[in-house]
DNA sequence: ATACTATTATTAAATATGTAATAAATTAAA
DNA sequence: TTTAATTTATTACATATTTAATAATAGTAT
């Protein structure tokens, strides 16, 4: 697996308008940000540039704009994050995960019902 | 819900010792952990003191020594890091990263059995 | 009672993050 | 072609985190 950047928080969102929207300059990110967040532009602009250094964003030029693809892909950096999640706090166990979730109440009966769907059709094999 | 302390991630690796062994002193928490990491007994007590003044740990003296215990419980941490996990992540939606998990071919056939078994138990309601 | 030493407290310095402000540069307009 | 405006680049500063080192203190042993 990559190495992948490491994204904080705030990059995060601004990665999540990339994915959405690439390609995508300046300008149109910090316009859809601006309204989500009380970010000021010159922020924005700061997150972009830092991704770019980080390596999570290429960008090229549209005469003096700068449009923007990502090089990290969500997937990728999701599975990551979810892994990591997975181990830090439930070693590993999605099992004692899920369990978690169930004690904490957090899940209606028709999530509870929505992943037993899920679980249903995710064959594990022959046996149906 | 009540305002839990930050708890950074080396941090974090401190409250797990202390979770599992309160209470339990100084010179134990460093002695475990300088087995499992890298850390020096200096770094660890500087992690130590910092929960202390977040309030994620206290401590009473016994002699020179000090003992502590958690002032903030396993399980709420782990409440609230997987419930902001799952906004951050899947937008608060469990089917959608329930799903991830299994496209991301992180689970074998038993954990899948496993989970299937726990959401079937988990009754709903009463239909079984 | 005093010195030693084990323990805790304070200080440190580098990197990361949040949140911009100011400076530089380049394109578009006059 | 010079100027103005837009866009990017550089600098800034506070807080958080990692990773200790050094200083102070208080029990313990002599």
């Amino acid at each position: 697996m990559k190495n992948l950047p490491q994204i904080s928080e705030a990059e995060y969102e601004v990665m999540k308008i990339v994915w959405k929207n690439a390609p995508i300059n300046t300008n149109e990110i910090t316009g859809i940000l601006t309204q989500t967040t009380e970010w000021s532009p010159k922020t924005i602009q700061t997150l972009i540039k830092r991704l770019v250094n980080k390596g999570a964003l290429s960008y090229e030029k549209d005469s003096r704009v700068f449009v923007y693809t990502p090089l990290v892909q969500e997937e990728e950096y999701l599975e990551q994050q979810s892994d990591s999640f997975l181990k830090r706090y439930f070693n590993g166990n999605i099992a004692t995960m899920l369990n978690s979730y169930l004690k904490n109440d957090v899940l209606s009966n028709n999530e509870i019902a929505e992943l037993r769907d899920i679980l249903n059709s995710a064959s594990d094999g022959e046996e149906k």
